[in-house]
DNA sequence: TATTTTAAATGTAAAACAAACATTTATTAT
DNA sequence: ATAATAAATGTTTGTTTTACATTTAAAATA
């Protein structure tokens, strides 16, 4: 016996949710697909699965032949089945989400590669049914996010509070007192405070954190209950 | 164009991680496997998705076909990729987990099926990748139980409170305060009190308690904080 | 050089929640 | 009538969360 017989075939892909954080808002990253049907609308990113790899080195490759990103936080979202979703044939996708360093990447980005960067409120139709793909990510990005501390993932090295603070605001739309979250965020022991200040935004400047990395890996796990009335924010 | 070219198509499968809780532990439901290679050998129930069906569909139509079970809570868990994990041919699988009230499908089972409840430190080695899809599924078990009352679902329509003690001791391996743990539970509004007792387990007997369906799909995002050090059930 | 402006940094009191801990009660069996 | 069993229940202490306003460092300006 050499295959199951009489099973069906198919492709199965791989779509990266990206998302980036401006110093202000979160972003996606998107590009222009790049073959038909469809060819010139805005997609996720995406690839199919090559005989030799699993799926994270899928979506690894994708990642970094579209837009030069590599070793950054990654994690299989869902994957998505509808028997219609491709018009084309019959294929199943594996949506993976992302979480860059938008500053990281932005040169490179715009220079070498077609990926362009959206506020999520202001981003194109996507083809496919990778709007849902997006909203899957996002309320998964707000459970996650609520529980352990991926945020940083977003972050440059050095961040400040209020940059951090900033950060959560954008991703639970909402606001937060200054002296509750601060005394929060350094309560979990992740943050080692930095000698230099950040002048751009203000006058005073904010002092300058950075993650200790030791500890983010082995509290990663840590129920940080970050999120006042998590109720609003349900997966 | 009709098809993406020079594209590997591949084989497909869903496989079932089933919970049940016989009244004092958590139990793993089985099969032998059908059909070479392995055939006999240990198995979750799995299949091969069908052209006309989603993942979703496909695992309701296995454990319907192979348990007769129908209608119970089952959620994608994760997608499993490595190029030789069936040595017969390229399979992708997606796995589900599922919990069902192990009572109301016993007879059934033993009678029509060929599956079979094993407790978990008792369970022999499955097929494939079978065992490390049954430790991911503890994981996200303990996590998600963690956060939502998932655990009702392993219970008949009226339990009583030591039951649902017994039941998430038995999910955490541990022991918790009964006078804690009742004033939690209750503090949640889920349980409905019955007028009559369960008097099979002591003379003095213990009150039923009922669901509230309505209340339960309300809050199934609430976040219990059942769990005392969580840190130590990791996902 | 003094004053104004800006955003960062910080503390405290009250309320809610979690943890630790023992006794009483309903029922059956003797 | 008494003993045995497991269920049901309450209180105190400590911890965490919330709500809320003032002071401080630095730059810009008068």
């Amino acid at each position: 016996m050499t295959r199951y017989s009489k099973q069906t075939r198919l492709l199965l892909a791989v779509d990266c949710i990206i998302f980036g954080f401006d110093g202000n808002n979160i972003k996606l990253l998107i590009v222009k697909r790049g073959i038909e049907p469809e060819k010139g609308k805005w997609s996720l990113m995406g690839g199919f699965l090559k005989p030799d790899e699993n799926l994270k080195e899928c979506a690894d490759r994708v990642l970094k032949q579209l837009t030069g990103i590599q070793g950054v936080y990654l994690e299989q979202l869902r994957t998505f089945s509808e028997p219609d979703r491709d018009p084309v044939e019959r294929t199943v996708s594996v949506a993976y989400f992302a979480l860059i360093d938008i500053n990281k990447y932005e040169q490179q980005l715009s220079h070498d590669y077609s990926a362009e960067w959206f506020l999520l409120n202001e981003k194109p139709k996507l083809v496919f049914d990778h709007d849902e793909m997006v909203k899957l990510a996002q309320k998964q990005l707000r459970y996650k996010a609520s529980l352990h501390p991926i945020l940083f993932e977003l972050l440059p090295e050095k961040f400040t509070i209020p940059q951090l603070q900033g950060l959560y605001e954008g991703v639970y739309d909402t606001s937060f007192d200054n002296r509750n979250f601060s005394r929060k965020v350094l309560s979990t022991g992740l943050l080692m405070k930095q000698k230099e200040k950040d002048k751009l935004n203000s006058k005073k400047g904010a002092f300058y954190y950075k993650l200790d990395k030791k500890k983010y890996k082995a509290n990663f796990q840590s129920f940080l209950n970050f999120i006042p009335n998590p109720d609003r924010f349900i997966i």
